[in-house]
DNA sequence: TATATTTATTGTCAAATGATAACTAAAAGG
DNA sequence: CCTTTTAGTTATCATTTGACAATAAATATA
């Protein structure tokens, strides 16, 4: 197979990927946070504490704007903010139990669709399946790491 | 692997395929188009002539905003309308010449970074991400087709 | 210490997006 | 025909998001 076409075949996986998280997401409408403040709050769940820099950086969104949509967050109670004390310009921040709740149902849901999506999986092609992610990741998506 | 530790797998690796396409698309900045304007764009490229009511169920908009959004992009003249002359209330939207040179523009970058990704890989390697990729598709974001 | 840099916040404005009502034209179905 | 349904458009308004200037506070550095 050419390169052409691996990357063809690569961007029609991306789009259906896109589409099926989308999919199983889709609780998040239920929610009462708008989609960038969902991004964060995913951020978060994943790597916190966080510091509003450091969401910036990876919502790729400016620092004004984090910050206010990381005052919207605390407003609703799905954040919460610290000073680090060993460089008091930082702030940390971290999922509220309102907020870890939030994700909680979010990707309780989305953990329910994707069950049912690999249900009729054999064991076999669950190991397969496991290591053609892990491939894909070490061999594309994070090379160096 | 339970079924539990899968799910966190797949939603690390969905993470990073979405910072991945993020990056190899950033094309689109220098491009007079708006986030929700590229989508049409990029789906109007796979599945042309489309209709309004194909864009708004696939683009996840609404009827009323799709239309002024596709008003938008034939004012960029990015795409064109012609009747359907089999049902004369559908309307079909194709790129328009500037479309394709617009998506050849942001695909030609993206493709460029995505063999950049996977420049080291041997043949052996090459064929193995091709299969991971099938295999995902088949069992997981594709079950039906 | 004095200055520069980093981190974060606030405020403001423009643009993009979402939601909805009102309307037109064409087709479908009685 | 006449009514209903479907596809699309236009207009309007609220909310979200993006961009940028100005500021404060803590740290780093000369």
């Amino acid at each position: 197979m050419e390169h052409s076409m691996l990357f063809e075949k690569f961007v029609a996986f991306t789009a259906s990927l896109h589409e099926v998280s989308h999919e199983l997401t889709r609780g998040v409408k239920q929610e009462d946070v708008t989609p960038i403040q969902y991004r964060i709050l995913e951020y978060m769940m994943v790597s916190q504490p966080v510091t509003p820099s450091e969401i910036a950086d990876c919502v790729d969104l400016s620092l004004p704007n984090t910050s206010r949509e990381l005052r919207k967050l605390m407003e609703k109670n799905l954040c919460e903010k610290a000073t680090d004390d060993t460089d008091r310009r930082r702030q940390l921040f971290r999922l509220s139990p309102d907020g870890q709740a939030l994700m909680n149902r979010v990707m309780g849901q989305a953990q329910q669709g994707f069950q049912q999506r690999i249900a009729d999986l054999t064991a076999d092609e669950l190991q397969e399946l496991e290591q053609a992610l892990t491939l894909i990741q070490r061999k594309v998506l994070r090379p160096k790491a």
